[in-house]
DNA sequence: AGCACGCCGACT
DNA sequence: GTCGGCGTGCTC
């Protein structure tokens, strides 16, 4: 028997290999001899023995015995290969798990606990409804924070299982909590798989053969359980469809938003999204009519929208201003919990106007210049605009102009001599990263009323809930605002309305200070005012006007080199090679917005350059870079990483 | 992606 | 004379 079989490498072919019958099969890992190497490869059709031009050689053995993937996830494969310029046979290493033997430690364990019965109210019960009389269809549960969208997920869930079918739930990492899972685990009687990155590969594999073996109704995990094996899924579920962590950080970069929509489609599933703030991907999708929105309006566990106030920062000469100081005060006199949430500082510091708050923008892009202090030029890193570093504020032209943002040592500094009986911790991503036991219990003691200030970045305003929190303070709003990338108003809109939702969770008198040198930004201004709806209308002009996604699609090619020059020469030769590509083709949609040094430019001893496409057709775009790439003979000490649909332009 | 083969420059 | 640079080509 013939085996043809997909290799972990960038060759977009099977190889034929020999088989004794029985040994192996469709859907199996197969350990094969490649050359002079031993490689892991997957088995996509299995054919009687037949003369070939080759030599064919023989399977070294199966690493499976029964199949470990389906057809419909290699069609998957398939499409995610043409879709993010990858082989097939690196798209399925990346979804199949690399262990070849089950992990003996225990999946998980599940802490019994008394959750009440709860029951819907009428926009619950009617959001339920609409999605299990539609199967097969695409819904966005629009819902403030509080709204209790989870339990409108769990229902159609509970449903879809009751019918026989699987359902995939996805939420952020940030979000995965012990918690969740017991909770889960409970409600479907254990027959839950787990599926995250900080699973070991033999782990990995004992939850997947968890599905395969039938011993699973649900599957939930982050971004990459949107590959959980089962044949006939019923329902996908993402929660927080906005959160940047769908997106793959390593080619291939594909969205597990994108993959469940093309599963979906794959086995009539039904796709239920949801967020308090939705990406304007989805937005326009809904506008479009394209998924069908419910709106969930009303805090089910009651909470009132928090007060925001926004204080414009150029009057301060301190980080923490008088108005928060205010609010900080009253809050500690009540026993009431303060967050101050910090921007994880920009990679690029920004010039502003010390007078207005202003940023100088691209002419074409309107997107913040970067400061190449080498130069003394401001550049922008989208279509290579520059201008030398201007003198006066093109807006209100003062003189006084300067290098703005604050680091997290100033804003500790000075929270702990304006409140020196208060108990201040600190709370960040790169803390979790080191010290998870640490983390959990900062956040036991501020949730115990141990600790009165927290300071932190992205974690605290994401997934974490205390009922305890009246104030979050905003100390920079600015430094989301002032990020080079097209999308920063977008992402500043979404972190602050999460923040806001975080406030006024579970009271009545949750505030929201956001300290900022740009009071007039839309974002920010949208925030305090409630008008989302308005914010989502005029970012969608300011997109359509700019040529930018959710009108367009892009694709940035990232060359890295640890010879600069070559670097250098390659990316002037590559982007010439997609220039005369473009021009023969007759796409008169796509377009190279520009090549430049990445705004790191340097990185692990590598220099990059990155070259930003444009196009309105999908397929034009992507054929104008598969064929460029496929023309372009790549000297060895270039590597290039291809980024469709980019989320973030370093 | 690796790994071999192969063809020219500068080294014991 | 050989050691080693990396351009080219192949892997069932
Ligand atoms: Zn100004
Ligand atoms: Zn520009």
């Amino acid at each position: 028997m013939l085996a043809e079989v997909y290799l972990p490498l960038p060759l977009n072919q099977t190889y034929t290999y020999r088989f004794k019958e029985g040994e192996t099969q469709f859907g199996c890992r197969v350990s094969v001899p490649f050359g002079k190497r031993k490689l892991t490869g997957f088995v996509v059709n299995v054919k009687e023995d037949q003369e070939t031009d080759f030599e064919i050689k023989e399977i070294i053995k199966s690493v499976d015995k029964t199949p470990i993937f389906t057809s419909e996830l290699l069609d998957t494969a398939k499409w995610m290969s043409k879709v993010y310029i990858a082989s097939v046979g690196q798209i399925l290493s990346m979804m199949i798990p690399s262990g070849r033997r089950e992990s003996e430690s225990a999946l998980f364990s599940a802490e019994e606990s008394f959750t009440p019965i709860k029951m819907l109210s009428e926009e619950q019960q009617s959001a339920l409804d609409e999605i299990n009389n539609n199967p097969g269809e695409t819904f966005y549960l629009y819902g403030v924070t509080g709204s209790g969208k989870s339990e409108v997920y769990l229902r159609a869930a509970e449903e879809v299982i009751r019918q026989g079918r699987k359902v995939i739930y996805l939420v952020p990492e940030i979000t995965l909590t012990h918690q969740l899972l017991s909770d889960i685990s409970l409600r479907f009687s254990n027959r839950v798989a787990l599926l995250h990155s900080a699973l070991t590969p033999s782990q990995r594999l004992k939850h997947w053969h968890k599905i395969i073996n039938g011993e699973a109704d649900i599957a939930i995990g982050a971004r990459s359980a949107v590959f959980a094996p089962f044949k006939d899924v019923g329902l996908i579920i993402i929660d927080e469809e906005h959160e940047n962590s769908y997106k793959s950080g390593q080619t291939p970069r594909y969205h597990a938003r994108q993959v469940a929509q093309k599963r979906a489609v794959n086995m009539h599933s039904t796709l239920v999204m949801g967020s308090a703030t939705p990406s304007l991907e989805a937005y326009l999708s809904m506008k479009k009519g394209a998924m069908k929105r419910l709106d969930l309006k009303t805090k089910v566990a009651g909470g009132a929208e928090a007060k925001v106030k926004i204080v414009n920062m150029l009057k301060e000469s301190r980080t923490i201003s008088k108005e928060l100081e205010e609010e900080i005060r009253s809050a500690l006199h009540d026993r009431a919990g303060v967050i101050l949430f910090l921007n994880r500082r920009g990679y690029t510091n920004y010039y502003h106007c010390n007078s207005c708050g202003h940023v100088e923008e691209c002419p074409n892009c309107s997107i913040a210049l970067t400061y190449h202090k080498s130069s003394e030029r401001m550049v922008c890193h989208y279509c290579g605009y520059s201008t030398p570093l201007v003198s006066h504020c093109s807006k209100c032209g003062s003189h006084d102009m300067s290098v703005a943002g604050f680091g997290t040592e100033r804003v500790e500094e000075e929270a702990g001599k304006l409140f020196p009986s208060a108990r201040i911790a600190r709370l960040d991503t790169d803390v979790a990263s080191g010290d998870k036991e640490k983390v959990k219990k900062t956040i036991e003691d501020f949730k115990k009323g141990e600790i009165d200030i927290l300071l932190g970045t992205q974690m605290v305003a994401k997934g974490l809930n205390f009922p305890r929190l009246r104030l979050v303070g905003v100390i920079l709003a600015d430094s989301t605002l002032s990020v080079p990338d097209f999308r920063s108003e977008e992402r500043t809109f979404s972190l602050l309305e999460q923040v806001k939702g975080r406030a006024g969770r579970y009271r009545d008198d949750g505030r929201v200070v956001i300290q900022t040198y740009r009071v007039d930004d839309n974002a920010i201004k949208a925030v305090r005012d409630q008008k989302v709806a308005e914010f989502y209308e005029n970012e969608l002009e300011i997109r359509k006007s700019l040529g930018f996604p959710p009108f367009t699609r892009l694709v940035a090619l990232t060359l890295r080199s640890r010879n600069e020059d070559s670097v250098r020469k390659a990316s002037d030769e590559l982007y010439l090679l997609l220039e005369r590509v473009i021009s023969k083709s007759g796409y008169s949609d796509v377009y190279v917005i520009g090549k430049n040094p990445c705004i790191i430019y340097k990185k692990a001893s590598n220099f990059r350059y990155q070259i930003l496409l444009s196009g309105e057709n999908f397929i034009h775009l992507n054929t104008i870079v598969k064929v460029s790439l496929e023309r372009y003979h790549t000297p060895s000490n270039i590597y290039i990483e291809i980024d469709v649909d980019p989320l973030s332009l370093l």
